[in-house]
DNA sequence: GCTGCGATGTCCGAAAACGGCTAGCGTGAG
DNA sequence: CTCACGCTAGCCGTTTTCGGACATCGCAGC
């Protein structure tokens, strides 16, 4: 059985969603891949699971969390689940590249893939798939649009320089 | 959740699977399409619908019992599920063909769709896809072989002269 | 009779397309 | 000479697409 419940984040209002194991999905609303709710989910803003990621969200956007400890049950294959999990190692205010994030997932060589995964991330922002940047510095997507990475960049603190880089066209641009 | 057990018929070894609503399906082992136990699966001989319908299944082939009425929860596409039932609808002992089913189902004209649909039929013996045969006589197919297709109709007292047709080479194949 | 054909819903395998990539060059400006 | 930038060609898991194959049957043409 899969529970929902809605957050009205600074960021814009997101969805959540839980299963038996954990919270399986972090979605802004109207973002890439967004999933349409299902006729058997269920809205229930007093889940366990819920409640725990929302509040730790709240405390990550005014500054008070640095560090997530929800329980986390994504479901996506053997592949996805080992780039979410190397995903997870960057810490606050860190950036990787999708190359490294290959490396970290087991698969060096596998940027490219690990760059398809990290699009498909369905726990987003607690999976930090907006810590992790082109290899020339470039912030290449973001399921939420790329000024949504730059603001929760900057959020964590990630120097302007990097931010405003301007080795290449594309930082500005989709 | 799932639920499963093993019944022995005189026909052979079988697998019974049940869901929350019903039973979900009736094979024979090493049958087409068998599916393969998956994880999540816990074994209950005591499960109400398994006992249930092995109950009705002994009764059945000691030649006690000629309806079931056991809850079914039989898992497929709409049109699945509509050829499903319409082959629930041939009673004990007669026979129809495959062009008579897809009427039934609501599609004439597919009878061969539900040819398909009924090679799919995961409730063996129970939903009586045994009792669908060519519009020329000949037995055509079964999941569980042709053998105990013939023998189930054997069972159920199908004229010998049916079971024997010799309107077609097809009969003897296969 | 026998042959060939068209209609039909689903599944399955193979192949191609598609990305939140990168390293390696070539080129042109300083 | 250097360096930045742009272009290109490989890289790789997933998703989408596509083509047959099926537990068929009735009809047309020979």
């Amino acid at each position: 059985m899969r529970y929902y419940d809605n957050y009205e984040s600074p960021q814009g209002g997101m969805l959540l969603v839980a299963n038996d194991k954990g919270l399986a999905g972090v979605f802004f609303n109207r973002q890439k891949h967004h999933p349409k709710r299902q006729a058997d989910w269920k809205q229930d803003p007093h889940h366990r699971v819920l409640q725990q990621a929302k509040r730790e969200l709240a405390e990550y956007f005014s500054g008070k969390r640095k560090r997530f400890e929800v329980a986390l049950a994504p479901e996506g294959t053997p592949f996805q689940r080992a780039v979410w999990k190397g995903i997870s190692t960057v810490r606050f205010g860190e950036t990787i590249t999708y190359g490294e994030l290959a490396r970290r997932a087991g698969c060096p060589g596998s940027a490219r893939a690990a760059g398809a995964a990290t699009g498909r991330n369905p726990i987003g922002i607690i999976v930090p798939c907006h810590r992790i940047m082109g290899a020339n510095g470039a912030l290449t997507g973001y399921a939420g649009g790329i000024d949504r990475k730059r603001s929760l960049l900057a959020l964590e603190g990630v120097g302007r320089d990097l931010l405003s880089h301007t080795g290449t066209h594309q930082a500005q641009l989709t």
